[in-house]
DNA sequence: CTGAAAGCGCTTACAG
DNA sequence: CTGAAAGCGCTTACAG
């Protein structure tokens, strides 16, 4: 049944070499003549042998394999930020292996494992773990980058400023005189830490404009369309003046902009609707999404290159990289093309 | 710089027992004693130490890490399926990681990667793969199952009959008289073989029916909504008439929805639209969605178990499940309502 | 119930 | 440029 999995030493006896040779025609080229590699290389095509890596790890003491854990693949949030990764792990020789991580218990799961794979590295969404997690992470001593989240790393971090994103979202929306009451929708529980921190700038930017800034909606659910139909339903019966809302994403953005057209509300004339994320999506339902712009793919390639630096000691511990964002505004909060007479 | 990373002996050492001791209390608990047991388990979480799984494997010869490749993860279209996969993994004892595929060339790379790290098991999506990958996935003797396809698998298969499928969407559109012109979107080039086996089912049952089946659109893109707007603005060139499309997936539909309703055209009354896959997004559009539902994470679990009992010896290679799918019938392609007067 | 011995497939120094 | 020796952290039989 267990089929024969061929073995350096199968690779050696063939090409009429030690074990030594087929591996260091592998890890230092440069130090087996032409001829031999070749002749190595040959053999071990004709066996179809793959170097087993975990035991290379092993003897090594080191890994070029790095884990990384994914809150969610419900949407596309996260498409860019993988790619960005797995493009930089590969530029650098190294491998990118994912694990789901739906729940923090899973996520707790997923580290577990990951640390017991002997990952060269580990890139972590948020800074929310479970404390065992947390425990472990620091006594492996592995390298640790936390993303999408401003401060607050427990090693490595990358990512931009929720806070200043969301005041100057709440700007954008006090540059028109017709949005008197503006909400803001975010995720409460575990796993939405990062969500939170909206909160307080939203807030203290509507203070500081002498506004009320007391329509926040903290949604159960953790994102779609249906939780954002269900959270409009919430502020509209808290404050049927309701005219601007800023959403935790572009999907829940969407899911408001559906319901809107639904219910006969116009976009943005009567409410003005913000996203977050800049998905695909946002640029193709009608009005266009203003939304925040996160930099996913140099997100994910900072992780990349800050963790493969710590690795070689070029960088210390604590070091974050802010890798920005960028307002993209669109019809959805659009101001009014001609001042009324 | 490298922090030590606790060893099974060193909690040996500071239980007061051997390795071996260590090493039972994690596989055969029943072995060793409950007194003796708790102090190595009380040691270890002390040291914060975790088993270093590629060691075991090494030693054991076998592995209890799944390896699977998502071809993307743009859209949401692989999350039930992933999850699927997941839960079932966990549920046996296993770990799924996952490596990002989003060309061939990558899958290549990826499957490269996971049979170096000796997964006990391969889930692949498509049956499409580079030579070279199939070549090694044969020497390795790893038990491999792909999915979303419902039939040329080189060792195990899972997915539900999308000819079938294709065809049963046909019937639907063809009921309604309205229904003259008909028309097919398809993927084309490197990674689509799983897209192109509709269009013999749908040609066919055209013909059966005795229409004209000249319309098959063949997208250069992926995915993604623009490539249904651009499907669209193509088909409408080549037959004013169009009435009826089946898409490739809910987001290319997504993408016609939106641009019909900027052009004026009415859906369903002057075009059908069906989509694929039953994404979240098909019922959240106006009007909603037909598609095709996928069963996707009872696939997901139907390889995973799959590959569990073949690597048990249980289950013959060629083997495959059928998961099925569903055609969920809405607005977006639904019959009037009355019969005109 | 507990442990000393050998070995999994590879790599690291170190000789030739 | 090539190879014999020791060891990475664990597990498998096998003794006690």
């Amino acid at each position: 049944m267990t089929p024969p999995k061929t073995t350096m030493t199968d690779v050696a006896a063939a090409a009429g070499v030690s074990p030594m040779t087929v591996s260091n025609t592998y890890k230092y080229p440069e130090r087996v003549q032409e001829q031999t590699r070749a002749r190595v290389l040959e053999c071990a095509a004709e066996l179809g042998y793959v170097p087993n890596i975990a035991a290379g790890n092993l003897a090594a003491g080191e890994s070029r394999v790095i884990g990384g854990t994914i809150p969610s693949m419900r949407n596309s949030s996260f498409y860019k930020y993988v790619l960005g990764m797995q493009n930089c792990a590969n530029a650098h020789g190294y491998k990118l292996v994912l694990m789901l991580a739906d729940t923090i218990e899973q996520e707790r799961s997923a580290i577990e494992a990951l640390i017991g794979l002997r990952v060269a590295g580990l890139v972590l969404v948020g800074t929310e773990h479970a404390p065992e997690a947390m425990t472990l992470l620091k006594r492996s001593g592995i390298p640790v980058v936390e993303s999408w989240t401003p401060a607050g790393a427990m090693d490595l971090g990358v990512g931009f400023d929720t806070a200043a994103a969301t005041r100057t979202l709440v700007r954008l929306l006090l540059k028109d005189e017709r949005r008197q009451r503006i909400a803001l929708i975010v995720h409460e529980g575990t796993g939405s830490r990062r969500f939170l921190e909206r909160v307080p700038a939203f807030r203290a930017e509507l203070a500081a404009a002498g506004r009320k800034d007391d329509l926040v909606h903290f949604a159960q659910e953790t994102d779609g369309f249906g939780a954002g139909r269900r959270a409009l339903d919430a502020l509209l019966q808290r404050e049927p003046e309701l005219d601007a809302v800023i959403c935790p994403t572009d999907i829940v953005a969407a899911g408001i902009l559906f319901e809107c057209s639904r219910r006969g509300l116009a976009v943005p004339d009567q409410l003005a609707v913000a996203g977050w994320g800049d998905y695909e999506l946002a640029q193709e339902v009608t009005p266009q999404l203003t939304t925040v712009h996160p930099n996913a793919s140099e997100m994910g390639a900072a992780a990349i290159d800050l963790l493969i630096r710590r690795g070689q000691g070029t960088i210390p511990a604590g070091y974050s990289i802010d890798t920005g964002f960028e307002i993209l505004e669109r019809a959805s909060t659009r101001e009014r093309a001609h001042r009324s007479p």
